[in-house]
DNA sequence: AATCTATTTAAGTATTTGCTTAAATACGTA
DNA sequence: TACGTATTTAAGCAAATACTTAAATAGATT
């Protein structure tokens, strides 16, 4: 990484910018997986999918999409953006495929379910 | 809200389906705001905005931009954004503007500040 | 007043997102 | 084997995103 200051305003502290940059350097790709997972609950529909599985166990994407009020392909899109990242997995039963949170990633998770709860609180 | 169920799936449990829809609609308002907030903090340069801010208590948007290596104009418009959703406030000191965070927004935030650190973990 | 600096705003654009509809796949049953 | 159901995948499209460059604001300095 370029650690080259072009800032030109009398008052700006190299020293604190070039230490910020640094630190950001070592976290990049803790950043890079945080912002996708934050990027993935970003979406009401699938915070509601991984709000839904939390609470019911498992779910098929028929039965989301009937709770959600949406067609199964969009569904199934939303979910395969959720399994990319590992956040859930699949077991199949028949033709039926019930989707659940990973246990993985239930720590990460937890913290966003409190977040809801917070701001149900403040809301 | 239409509480109707469409699926013909033989093995859905309608009490289910219909008990999450109405459990979804009472939290209507909690999840728009959650999602928003996510969506706003599911973005690298946003994300890291924000770490800053919580790290060295207030930037300018000129330093930011040298820190991410951003044009100005770029960082301006994720501040507006922020901003908009009441995370961030601004102090002036002659042409400089002073952003730091809303300490109203601070448990939330310090639950993703945490899902960073978990992440940093399992990475 | 004229000019410089910090910042925001606006216009333009390429990319991404999230849906729709239609087709493909996978499993079960007649 | 043929058909039905659950699901995914693909193609197409409108809207949102995130940048760029240029222009507009706002305060400081000459």
């Amino acid at each position: 990484m370029n650690l080259e200051i072009t800032c030109t305003r009398a008052e700006a502290d190299h020293k604190q910018l070039v230490n910020c940059m640094s630190i950001l350097d070592s976290m990049e790709l803790s950043f890079e997986k945080t912002a996708q997972l934050l990027s993935i609950t970003g979406n009401q529909v699938r915070l509601k999918i991984l709000y839904l599985l939390n609470m019911e166990n498992e779910l098929c994407p028929c039965d989301l999409a009937d709770i959600l009020c949406m067609s199964v392909p969009a569904i199934s899109q939303h979910i395969r953006k959720i399994k990319d990242a590992g956040i859930i997995r699949s077991r199949r039963e028949g033709q039926t495929l019930y989707y659940s949170l990973n246990t993985d990633e239930t720590d990460i998770l937890n913290t966003i379910f409190n977040a809801i709860k917070l701001i149900r609180k403040t809301a």
